[in-house]
DNA sequence: CAAATTTCAGGCCAACTGAAATTT
DNA sequence: CAAATTTCAGTTGGCCTGAAATTT
């Protein structure tokens, strides 16, 4: 059936229990997989922009929630390289999806706000991320996956100072 | 203190509440964190590789732990790209820690083994690791350690049929 | 001939660095 | 003048596609 003796054998077929017995590791492949059903679920919302992609739906998350600011306060808020913000922005204002205008107080900053259509987007985005927090956690009972998320968010927090460990 | 009136509220000094309560997105971010962890902890090592990245570990943790295979097999065993393996390989040949011949049963493909001189670098690259997983789990106690790796890991099985869902 | 394996060329996204231009 | 903000050019790693060369 095979040229090789160890392609028989069934411990090839799975990982080396060297990696797998390690969290970060595991985490690492886990968050690839999130990382291709979120893409694929924002791609199915077929919006206005070139890309689908995570930042763009960061971005209005963070508009629609605590109103206008500045590219630097949104791109340290959301963790996002404040060069990469430019293309994001460009798409978002490409769409329609958020306005940009220079901050006549300090006209080095642009005043960044968030359209109706842009509320209308993240809203239908938002259910998407949803359907893919449940496809993915879907072996996972409510009181177990409430329970890792408690203690994903504490990890984050010990590591994020920007991310408050308790929910309010 | 400032121009504009929203960078004063600590509001906007954290993430928005509707990216939070998504396990996805925590997961998304974690997982930047322990990438740079790892890599920062295998850079430490210095070893003779001309990069310290998470593929030239697993493929010497594979070779390691079942003996030695062909690239395609080691490729799907780990999820690393065929095209991307190639290089890997040329690293790890050069540094002397994998030798890579041709298979005289069938002459299209190579045999790949790990050397001593690789399995003394695996080790040393475990042990770092296993430190990188101790920092970023440093807020959990070690039974919520170990609730977290059992669930990251019957959900990652869900998603995985190459990972086993139980520990043996 | 088709199929398998290795290799190479190249694209995409996310994360990052460095520097230019403008304004304070 | 220095510092802050936006913007642009370019790099890297991880993931991917397509195709060439060799062998079965």
């Amino acid at each position: 059936m095979s040229a090789t003796a160890q392609r028989s054998a069934d411990a090839v077929r799975v990982w080396p229990e060297d990696l797998l017995k390690r969290s970060n590791f595991l985490l690492c492949k886990l968050s690839t997989v999130a990382k291709r059903e979120l893409v694929e679920q924002l791609a199915a919302q077929d919006l206005e922009l070139p890309h689908h992609r995570l930042p763009h739906l960061a971005v209005l998350s963070c508009l629609a929630d605590s109103g206008p600011a500045c590219q630097k306060d949104i791109a340290e808020r959301l963790r996002i390289d404040g060069s990469d913000m430019v293309a994001v922005l460009d798409d978002l204002e490409h769409a329609g999806y958020v306005t940009r205008v220079r901050d006549p107080r300090d006209r080095r900053r642009h005043a960044v706000s968030i359209t109706s259509t842009g509320r209308r987007a993240r809203r239908r985005l938002d259910h998407r991320v949803d359907r893919a927090d449940d496809a993915l956690f879907a072996p996972l009972t409510t009181t177990e996956r409430e329970l890792f998320h408690r203690l994903l968010r504490r990890v984050l927090a010990h590591h994020d100072p920007r991310v408050p460990p308790e929910l309010p």
